[in-house]
Order: C-alpha cells, then sequence, then structure tokens
DNA sequence: AACTATTTATAAGA
DNA sequence: TTCTTATAAATAGTT
C-alpha cells in the first residue's frame, strides 16, 4: 500500500528493513487496537523485531487474556514426581518472594527519607540550573523514560508469555 | 475503509459485529503474516471473538514466540545471586511446561480414544485414579504463575524507585 | 460470499 | 526520525 506494490518475503538491507518493521508493527497493533474497540473482542499480541527486541499489544491487557486462556483448561495427566518438583518450586519462589519484598519496602523507605529530606532543596536547585544544565537534565529523563517503558513491556511480555505457552499451543479457527 | 468513515466503539447489532470481526480478525492476521514474512519477525495473536471464541496466529507458531520470550533475560537490577536462582528457576519451570504441555495432548487423545469406543469414563482406572491428582496439579500450577507475576511485578516497582532515587541523586549532584 | 466506493495503510521520497 | 504523497490494500455498506 504505497508507491509501489512490494513483494512479500525480501530481507532487504536492515535500515529499510527497520522502518518497515517500525512502521508495520504499529499498524498491527493500530488494528488490534480497532478490532478489540469495534467488536468488543479481547486482543493480545507479542511480536520480536528482527533484531531480537520484543514489543507486545493488548486489550484489556495481554495478561488479561492470557488469563482467559488459562481459565479454559483441559485435564491434565500428572506425573507424582512432577508434582512434588513443582511444590518444591512453590516453595523457592516464595522464599524470593519474601526476600524481594523485603527489599522494596527498603527501597521505598529510602525514596521516602530522601523526598522529605531534599524534595524542596531540589526544586531550588532546579531554579539555579543555567540553559544547558537544564537541557541535560531534561535528556537525563527522557533517556530514563525511554529505558522504563522498554522494560515494562519486556517484562509484561515475558510474564504473560509464560502463561500463554501452556495453552496456545494449537491454532484455533472457525 | 469502506463506504462510510465508522466511528471507534459501537456495539453494533450482534449480527453486523459478527461480520466484522470475522473481516478484521483475517485482516489483522494477513497482517501479522506479512509482518513475519517481509522483516523476518516472530509474531504472536491471541484473539478472543465477541462470541467468547479464541483465535490465534503464531509465526513460526505460538509456541516458538513463546519459548523465545522465556528464554530472554528479563531481570533488572536485582542482586547476582538472586538473579542466578531466578534463571534456574525459570528453567525448570519450562521445562515442566514442556513435560505439561505433552502430557496434555496425550490426555486429549486418551480422552478422544475413549468417546470413540463407547466406553464408560469410570471403567478406565488409570485415568479416573490420576484426575484428582491432576486438578492438585492445575491449581499449584496456577499458584505458581500469579507467584511469578507478583515477583515481575515487584522487580519493576523496585527498578522505577531505584531509578526514581538515581536521577534525584544527580538532580542534587549537578 | 461478492462487489465497489471509500477510507486507511504504507513504500518511497524529502 | 518525522512528514508528505502517490498508490496499494483493507473494508463498510450493499447486493
Amino acid at each position: 500500500m504505497g508507491r509501489k506494490k512490494i513483494e512479500m518475503k525480501m530481507v532487504k538491507d536492515s535500515n529499510a528493513s527497520q522502518v518497515t518493521f517500525s512502521k508495520r508493527r504499529n499498524g498491527l497493533f493500530k488494528k488490534a487496537n480497532e478490532l478489540a474497540t469495534l467488536c468488543a473482542a479481547q486482543v493480545a499480541i507479542v511480536v520480536f523485531s528482527p533484531g531480537g527486541k520484543p514489543f507486545s499489544f493488548g486489550n484489556p491487557s495481554v495478561d488479561a487474556v492470557t488469563q482467559r486462556f488459562l481459565n479454559q483448561d483441559y485435564t491434565i495427566e500428572v506425573d507424582p514426581e512432577q508434582e512434588a518438583r513443582v511444590e518444591k518450586l512453590s516453595e523457592e519462589l516464595n522464599g524470593l518472594l519474601k526476600q524481594l519484598h523485603i527489599e522494596k519496602k527498603r527501597g521505598k523507605m529510602l525514596d521516602k527519607a530522601l523526598k522529605e529530606s531534599g524534595a524542596s532543596r531540589s526544586l531550588l536547585n532546579i531554579n539555579e540550573l543555567g540553559y544547558d544544565e537544564l537541557v541535560n537534565l531534561k535528556a537525563k529523563l527522557e533517556e530514563l523514560q525511554r529505558n522504563l517503558k522498554g522494560r515494562v513491556n519486556e517484562i509484561e511480555a515475558s510474564s504473560s508469555l509464560l502463561l500463554l505457552k501452556k495453552v496456545a499451543n494449537e491454532e484455533v479457527d472457525d
């Protein structure tokens, strides 16, 4: 759909391919969003770029759709040995969760203390910054934002697909 | 893209909606296929129709994309020791999921054969004995998944705090 | 299911 | 990267 018709299956030079990927990924996600909005459907998409970076779209969320897949479950055959391993894994994960919880609390306390002691001072400092310094700070914040956004995408996609994997093995059709 | 422009978010009469859903789902999957073919990208899509029926698209397969996601490193600023443990747990879980899938397929085949033979389910000792255990395992896996999801959330929250703190510090330093 | 009138997506180009 | 534009492709309403 453009200046010329393109044939399928070409691995153009990586530069142009990157542009095409970016455009078409946006298009795909837009279509998915329209499908969800227009038809009250639930949609989850995960894409790996040629460079290996993950992207995801979900309505209401990748996770929600995933959960729904999980719940339309089938009978499962059990192996007692497996059951024991799963139990062990659960315990280990619980242990990790406790540690993480502790660390998280510690981080929050530090953050809170930081804000209380230095918040107003920081604002004053910002006012005293020169133009170049402000530009610098802005760039840093933007980079931070991009990094965090990408991170969140990856985390969501990873955890969601962990759930998806069990059930989405065969393609379903009318 | 049609006779008239349509506004987003309308729950038309269920009949027309069904047609729209079908058309657009096909379009979405086609786009996904083009993206995968053209850009050597991997794509996985799952859709629930308004009627609640599941559809999926995958290239090279939903399962393959899923596997790749699983093998990704999505930890952030965790201490190395924990990171190693989580990695190990992920691998173990991955293995369990594989086995689970195999067992699930076997269960389906057995079930199908059973129905075709017309035999009563209660006559199948092995299957019947395993049922409670199967339910048990299913519940445990779901719990495990919830735990893992919670852990990812915590990692995300922790990293956010760390990053915010870092910026605040840089801010003061400047 | 097919058929168009239109809208939308996008390949190239800037 | 972002925008512009010519054209291909998707699709809403119709038959």
